[in-house]
Parts: C-alpha cells; structure tokens; sequence
DNA sequence: CAGTTATATAACTAATGTGGTATATTTAAA
DNA sequence: TTTAAATATACCACATTAGTTATATAACTG
C-alpha cells in the first residue's frame, strides 16, 4: 500500500484532488473533467481513499467522492521543518537591515 | 526526468533531505548514516540533484552535497492551496470553544 | 608511478505502477 | 424482470524504479 507522498507522486491523482477542491464530485464528473477512462480514475481513486485523501458516499449507483485533507496536514508539517531555510533569506536580509539602523542610531548622521 | 514530488515519494530520499538539512555531508556520511551502498545513495542524490533539491560542491575527492530548497517552496504554495480546509476545522472548534466560555461567563456556574 | 580512497556509472534483476480492454456488480428505470 | 447506467475489478502489457554487484573515474598519498 502507498503513502502519502507516493499518492501525491502522480499527476492525474494531483489533478483530482484539486478538483474535488472545489467540491466533491461524481466519478463520471472525473473521467469527463480529466479526459481519462474511467477504469483509470477509479483505480486513481482508490489509491487515494487507500492513503485517506478522499472518502466516498453512495448516491444510488453513484458515488460521490469528497476530499479529505487529513494527509495533507502530515505532508504539511514535514515541509514545515524546512520552512526556515527559504525564509532564512529573508530574514537575514532583515536583520541586516535592523544592524544598520542600529548602527546608525548609534553613530548618528556622519 | 523526475518531477519533485516523485523525488519525495522514496523515503531514503526523504531521509537524505533530513540529513542535509541539518548540515551538508559528504556521500560516505551519507552511506554511514543510512546504513545503504554507496551506489544506491548515489542513485538518489542523483536524482535529487536532477530535481534541483541539492547541490554539489568538490572537495579533492569527496563530494559534499547540500540542500537547496527552492522545489521544496514549490510544493508548498501547492499545499498552501488546500491549507484553509485543514484550519478552517479548528478555526470552527476554536470558535465553538469561545461560544462556550462566553456562555458560561453570562450564565455563572450552574 | 603504484596504490588507495571516494564517488559515479553500467549492467542487471525483481518489484511495482500506470494505463488499456474486458467484465463483474449494483442500482435505477422501463 | 429485462435493460441501461455508473462504478469497480480482473487481467494484461509496458515502462519505470529501487536495489544489487562489478567496474570506471578521478584525485590524493606514499
């Protein structure tokens, strides 16, 4: 079985989550929306309800698919730990940028 | 070629990102620490060289290889997109806690 | 120079994933 | 109850990938 980050490797599966972004939405809604077949965007969907990325409610013979965001947040607290590193730049232009003042307050206008 | 997200699907991938954010390291710490063959590691920072989530720096005949985080900023703004559905469930228990307090303050301790 | 160290690459294997077509399953509808 | 619609699953082909071992390359060391 796949993780997270696995699930997330593949493009169609990225392309369906963002549509179920906007609201859940029918498997025959997918398969027009992506142009795919539908064996292929149900197999995509299993492997994202097998990680925990979408959930299903019967409709009838439908099934609606929503997402479910959970995954996401784990996804979201491992880059967080990376966060600083493309901030950094900017905080260390800004700390620079505090010294010279400082320096300045000190020094005076020279 | 990869794509980033494929180049975080592999967990040892994952784990020599973790390394190197702490510091850049040699390919023989590398090897040391994740308890793999050289040649394997040197696969995957390949890969993650081709990504563009690391870079390479001579040293005689070592390589010492640091992170560049930039593809890492990439995924995030595509996370940042679905950020809201995962705090909007606590902004709501958040205010849901602030309704009770509140509640509580008119009615006293009952 | 000869040998050693550090790393990359080539060639291979086994496993797995993506996509396709055909079919099963379930529910509604005629 | 037969038929149609919506979806899932089985099975297959192909490509790709993670891992292996053996070897090439390059730079330092004695």
């Amino acid at each position: 079985m796949m993780t997270t980050f696995e699930a997330l490797a593949d493009p169609t599966r990225r392309r369906i989550l963002d549509l179920l972004r906007e609201r859940p939405r029918l498997v025959g809604e997918l398969v027009d929306l992506l142009e795919a077949s539908q064996p292929l965007i149900s197999k995509h969907l299993r492997v994202l309800r097998e990680v925990g990325l979408v959930n299903v409610r019967q409709d009838a013979q439908r099934r609606r698919y929503e997402l479910r965001p959970e995954p996401l947040a784990e996804i979201d607290a491992w880059l967080k730990t990376y966060r600083y590193l493309w901030e950094a730049r900017y905080d260390r232009l800004e700390s620079l940028l505090e010294e010279l003042q400082e320096k300045e307050q000190k020094h005076g206008k020279d």
